[in-house]
DNA sequence: TAGTAAATCAGAATAAATCCGATTTAAAGG
DNA sequence: CCTTTAAATCGGATTTATTCTGATTTACTA
């Protein structure tokens, strides 16, 4: 998804514009990498030095329910990045633990999972691939 | 895994029996379901009321490393249930969000997954289907 | 340009999980 | 059986991520 996109999306649904949340996307769409809101909250600062953090999480949450940012839980910390799931086909991530560095997989393992119970009314699924990337592998560990 | 194998991999490394314990492992044993810490704390304190959380927590995660417990995450809190991939084959998992009733699905996805960058080292792999198991479906929600 | 609903602020509140110093207890050895 | 000791537990304070609340400000509309 490009910023403009995210944008458009925002003015559809009848959701204001204001320069914090231009930034907040403009922060994510510059990485392939997933933040945390802490991580995003330090980076908005610098524009905008007195944010509050409700409105980075209340902003982030939107854009989630809105499909704008994609989501997941690493370390009990939810992190973020622009979708591109929604981009082209669907597909799912390689993260690198240490910084949060994604690159995508080609395929979806559901196209192979014929087993599931028909009773079970599936509603979502997760496949994700955890390790560290090559640029964190040649630094010692900052945990 | 069995409640005795779990007991008897405790001896082996040197850890020491309690009740609270040996009670944590067959609440987990009882039901093919993740459940939270808050829900395996009350279960406990059936037989033992003046149980710390700090107790639970910690023999939780003590667990977990020992393989004896497996964890994932839902809501943005630690379910957990008797290791059941350790027993034959590697396997995953259906997952009820509702009541975190799990059935299995044969396979896993890493099998065909030929497009991993050479230079990420991969730590682990995470594959789980989310929905409403047929008994949650038949009853309004109670979120 | 005034009105209005949405967005933001500032800080309190919540909830999961961890930490810490004091006390208790399982199990090994005499 | 008794003593010893490290491990386990207790009880409560603390931390950390996130959400809530009520007051204030701001983007858009007419």
């Amino acid at each position: 998804m490009k910023v403009e996109e995210a944008l458009q999306i925002l003015k559809e649904k009848g959701y204001k514009y204001t320069g914090k949340r231009e930034k907040l996307i403009r922060i994510c769409a510059a990485e392939r990498r997933y933040l945390s809101a802490k991580d995003i909250m330090e980076r908005i600062k610098d524009d905008y030095p007195n944010l509050s953090f409700d409105t980075v999480y209340r902003n982030i949450s939107t854009f989630v329910d809105l499909g704008i940012l994609e989501e997941t839980e690493l370390d009990g910390e939810g992190k973020y990045r622009l979708a591109c799931s929604a981009d082209g086909h669907h597909h799912h991530h390689v993260i690198c633990t240490e910084c949060g560095k994604t690159s995508s997989l080609p395929g979806c393992p559901m196209n192979i999972m014929s087993s599931i119970p028909e009773d079970f009314q599936v509603t979502g699924h997760k496949f994700e691939v955890y390790g560290t990337c090559s640029d964190c592998a040649s630094v010692p560990s900052h945990s």
